[in-house]
DNA sequence: GTGCTTGCAAACAGTTTGCAGATAG
DNA sequence: CTATCTGCAAACTGTTTGCAAGCAC
């Protein structure tokens, strides 16, 4: 669904800011940042670790979220925390939007939802909160799921 | 917002439907359906038990915990679990609804949302899943807040 | 070279579990 | 009576932190 260029183009705009305030560019950031760039799905620390230790066996999980904290901070990186299950990232689109999840396979897609943006001023103005975020999540079966149940 | 008999009516709810599955009604289970019951926000396992062992010293955090599991897996409790928060309970009102989240305080209310429900289907529809819940948080400062800050 | 970064291991927090003793029905 | 429930403490899981060694700049 994203075209690969669009892979690389996010992969280029992380290095910048990453330079642009002056963090250093070691080759596990890089690697975190690159995989981060193409990862079509919405993966947990542990699925990225896992990734990037075949490569650059180097890689410890410390470090995986550090990096992932640090991207976080600079708002380039959204962090979808669940309950019970483990954290997952999302580092395409760091900003709030609705999510799919399957209750069988875990898998995390992103349906396209009108009305989501407009509830926040909605919710705002009735409650007199400011609101500076918000979540949407839909649970279910994917279609896969509903044929192996 | 609830009136006391709201109240009393769901403590006599949960303790009908324990007792019409064989579940014992142990004072540590009443005392806890009676509090989630009267229970206006949407308190943690630690908070119940904090309030809960004033009155019960004999009461342990684990008995909490089990009770509010037995709970929710007869969908009479929901739990709202946060990635970096611990986990909230609601007694009163156990099916997704719409919550708006203090980021400062951390209180949690139940706003009204327009259009809340609608969205889930249209999600369904579109996406070939099936939706069996869903989570739509609203993350904000509360009016008291924003005059603190 | 300097000081940020890594990677290990230990710490941490919230939740769950095993089990011996207590107790509701 | 007897099977369920409690309460303690230990185990668990995902994440964070302290610190010595390593390396980007």
């Amino acid at each position: 669904m994203i075209p690969m260029t669009d892979s690389q183009a996010r992969y280029e705009e992380l290095l910048k800011k990453l330079r642009q305030r002056n963090y250093r560019l070691t080759p596990q950031r890089v690697a975190l940042v690159r995989l981060l760039s193409a990862s079509e799905g919405h993966p947990s620390a542990a699925r990225l670790y896992d990734q990037l230790k075949a490569q650059y066996p180097t890689m410890s999980l410390a470090t995986v979220y550090k990096t992932l904290n640090l991207l976080k901070d600079l708002d380039e990186v959204l962090e979808l925390g669940f309950g019970d299950d483990d954290g997952r990232y999302d580092g395409k689109r760091p900003y709030p939007h609705p999510h799919l999840i399957c209750i069988r396979c875990r898998a995390i897609v992103d349906p396209d939802v009108e009305m989501a943006e407009h509830l926040a001023q909605q919710v705002a103005e009735r409650s007199g909160y400011k609101i500076v975020s918000h979540r949407l999540d839909f649970y279910g079966l994917c279609p896969a799921c509903q044929g192996r149940e």
